[in-house]
DNA sequence: AATAGATGATCCATTAATAGCGCATATTCA
DNA sequence: TGAATATGCGCTATTAATGGATCATCTATT
């Protein structure tokens, strides 16, 4: 298995990443908000937070996901109420899903 | 500063990973795929699938965006051409705009 | 131009994340 | 129901992420 410091991202996923750093990188000098201090409110180091703005795809998603909320950017282009509503929703559609797969080997599609 | 484990979140951001997850074992069951069969694909062993389908904070954004997009699951509700072009819209607006940031004084007002 | 401050990068110690098992249970399908 | 297999979970060793410090450079403001 590759090591998690290697490891071969798909484009999609990489330009989420960055993206995802260069909106939190842009709200937070909108915001007038220091490195240090959206560090500081996140409960991050300082370091780490240059990360999530260069979107390192190492960097874990709770941190990333806390920098994100605090400069105001937001995931899913949905506010809280909503994100919890869609929560909801999925815990009822996943209850009624198959528990378990058998493996229907639908082929892959990596390209994207 | 807080360690990395118990790291206190704001329910916004432990609401859109809960979500994340939610949406990416969703996908893989409609998919008809196996959680290993999805370990597989995104390079991740079995376990780490199991903990980004449970919303754990702790693991690597590019771990949890690589099996998101494998299963079609996007953050940002548009393709990867969209997606490129953000990252170079945001590229000028972040260029135009002041790269270093003066901290907001937060200085005592005692002349009133 | 001078200066205070922000950013970016590097290094190290500590700690947590991850892979890779194995095992019990649950679940799908014949 | 029985058989196959997917899932869930715990364990350990290894590896990487993180915090914290320092330093050099860049930037904004006076």
């Amino acid at each position: 298995m590759a090591k998690p410091a290697d490891r071969p991202q798909s484009r999609y996923a990489r330009d989420a990443g960055l993206l995802l750093g260069q909106l939190v990188r842009r709200a937070r000098i909108e915001r007038k908000m220091t490195v240090a201090e959206l560090a500081e409110r996140a409960g991050l180091s300082r370091g780490l937070v240059q990360r999530i703005e260069k979107g390192d795809p190492g960097c874990a998603i709770g941190a990333v996901f806390e920098a994100a909320a605090i400069v105001g950017v937001r995931l899913f282009d949905a506010g809280q109420p909503m994100l919890a509503g869609a929560i909801d929703a999925n815990r009822t559609i996943l209850a009624l899903m198959p528990r378990s797969v058998r493996a229907a080997r639908i082929e892959a599609r990596d390209d994207f």
